[in-house]
DNA sequence: TAAACATGTCACTATTTGGTGACATGACAT
DNA sequence: ATGTCATGTCACCAAATAGTGACATGTTTA
């Protein structure tokens, strides 16, 4: 079940620990002084579910650990996802289409503006 | 922000309602129905959350109300954390599979194992 | 060996989340 | 008008989550 990497990515610090170790493996330490708003433990228990979600691979070097980021199942789950989805992507997008020109709800139009953007 | 979109997907029902939309749109009673697990105020709920996250837009039909599936956003947030983090991909696995080869650390077989499968 | 250091673990707290039943609102049919 | 039906809203509960400080373990280095 790939229920665990939706959960951990659902945390937005998780996703910026991702993202920090886009450019290469870190250190616990070296994680959490880029955290500097978490406390150590808060740093590690998110390294724990990013783990068990294995999107991180740990390793021992010493008395320091490596953080190897493991990107294949952000893509596996992505892939699934979208191309459950994507078929669809047409037809609803017309339905949706003509609700707006049809209806002009002005919530509707706000909240997709605003995921435009973001 | 798309924070809203990943903690929507987060949860396994509300991924489930998504797909259940994926056929076409459907009024909250045919949701409950198809989810007899859980009471109605509680699928109304996940809805409000899909909602906020834009991933379903409601619309009211005398006194139905009809759930459109949006797919977009999960398109959107998708392609942006792979094409963010798949760049990075090629050489992560390279590191992983070095990792692995070099020190058979039982653990993080059994892990990627288990990625594989899932 | 002992101090310093990086990490691991534990117990605890506050907030968020997923869930419920009871009641309110508004539309349709009789 | 009135009862019924679909939906909306409210107050509340239990469990999960994100966070913390204190303490334990294991590794260098002096």
């Amino acid at each position: 079940m790939d229920d665990r990497v939706w959960k951990a990515l659902a945390d937005s610090t998780r996703r910026a620990v991702l993202d920090a170790l886009a450019d290469g493996p870190l250190t616990t330490g070296d994680l959490v002084e880029r955290f500097p708003e978490l406390c150590r433990t808060a740093v590690m228990k998110h390294l724990d579910v990013l783990v068990e979600a294995n999107l991180v691979v740990p390793r021992r070097e010493g008395r320091q650990r490596w953080n190897d980021l493991n990107p294949a199942p952000i893509q596996a789950v992505c892939d699934r996802w979208v191309s459950r989805h994507v078929s669809r992507l047409a037809s609803a997008m017309g339905r949706l289409k003509g609700l707006v020109e049809e209806q002009q709800r002005p919530e509707a139009a706000a909240a997709s503006a605003k995921s435009r953007k973001g």
